[in-house]
DNA sequence: TTATAACATTGATGCATATCAATGTTTTAT
DNA sequence: ATAAAACATTGATATGCATCAATGTTATAA
């Protein structure tokens, strides 16, 4: 695994989570003092299916992928991008990955020891608040895909992580996705190849434009309407 | 709705839930006060998807199914029995029901105010610890949902469905299964001919007995292999 | 810098699964 | 008690999608 640096500055830290807010200055303190940043470089697994959870991981800086190794494919159930937990849930679950934990590219990883935050979730109700509105969400938004993934048929799925992306995740018309074809595939349950046809489907069409991995929505009535009739 | 009667013993209940011997006397009599009992025939909705949250909801007596409702079928998530809290994550998410809950015979649910619930929760940490665990393990539950319909094919997950029945819920080789046959079919994401269909294949192949909703798991090592397998 | 592997693309083929159809059975409601 | 609706079953058909195959392109490593 990559390099890391010990925490000094968690309380000013730019990247710092909401719910670090909740907490008493020492109390901080004691994660900054348990808290490693690893530097990961693009590729490499932050958590691996299957293992003991031992840390926290808060995502400071960079993106990763959140995903379900299976025996033929890969499932990729989130994309996570900076300023954010990751895997909250298997904290106060069972404590095994259920999932592994790739970056997509060079990314910061706070990795806190496990005990050091239940023991303080367990003192600070308002912390602990905090991290069980953002598991709440979590399981929120893995009941939308549950759904997409049931429901709908590939271009309604496609129309719908193409959306998601503009809408939610980036925030503009344009976008960078640092996803491979594959990984757009895991991420929308499809095939890599049946991914590529309707992604070139789209751009042919005028609905989409395509630069390598730079997107472009170009017509999002049309989308929503595809990602709507599923 | 059902008839409904004034809790008047959470402390002494026989129902009651893990999580309540976390409070004080005077915090379960808060929850108490607030709590209606709720008596529901077979087949009433408990909650309906895309309503607001008002109330926390559990199960004290029989046992309900809570499903995503799409265009043209349902996915059933979760089969819930008796003494469980049903859909805490929506307390603590965006307050809207992303799903339908449903009794799947005769059911007694007491309703605690939502603002009430997360009230305690806010003043007692061992209370709310045990309420994200419980979420926590739900989300980990629909993780391992959404793999078996994104990996196996109907003959695994069906067989899945019926050991995680004997193995989780029922613990016992012979169960009675409170769904239709088209209800089995929405809890394993397959349409209602092909889960009839397999299931006569099982049991032409002595792997199960069905005698109308009573199983029998009669091979599980070859039940287990077919749903490893996929 | 070159070799090797991963990625991307398009077409052809096969199969798993949903859908349709027909018919009998059991609930549910009046 | 009877009608209507939901449930259960089995076979035939259609199709959406994965898989296979072939080939070009771009990263990555030695």
């Amino acid at each position: 695994m990559a390099k890391f640096t010990h925490a000094n500055s968690c309380n000013t830290c730019p990247y710092k989570d909401y719910a670090l807010t909740k907490l008493q200055t020492n109390d901080v303190d004691l994660i900054q003092n348990s808290c490693l940043i690893v530097n990961f470089k693009k590729g490499e697994n932050v958590c691996k299916q299957g293992t003991e959870v031992t840390h926290a991981l808060y995502l400071a800086k960079g993106s990763v992928k959140l995903y379900i190794e299976g025996k033929n494919k890969n499932l990729i159930l989130k994309i996570i991008t900076q300023s954010k937990y990751i895997g909250l849930q298997s904290l106060f679950g069972d404590r095994i990955y259920q999932y592994t934990i790739t970056t997509l590219e060079d990314s910061q990883i706070c990795m806190i020891n496990a005990n050091i935050i239940l023991d303080l979730a367990k003192k600070n109700v308002d912390y602990l608040f905090e991290l069980t509105r953002n598991i709440s969400e979590s399981t929120n938004f893995v009941y939308k895909k549950i759904i997409d993934i049931n429901q709908k048929q590939l271009r309604g799925r496609l129309a719908d992580v193409l959306l998601h992306f503009s809408e939610n995740v980036f925030k503009s018309d344009t976008f960078e996705l640092k996803l491979t074809r594959k990984e757009l595939a895991e991420y929308s349950a499809m095939s890599m190849e049946n991914t590529v046809r309707i992604l070139n489907e789209y751009k042919k069409d005028g609905i989409i434009g395509i630069e390598g991995k730079i997107f472009t929505i170009k017509q999002p009535d049309i989308l929503r309407k595809v990602a709507e009739l599923g």
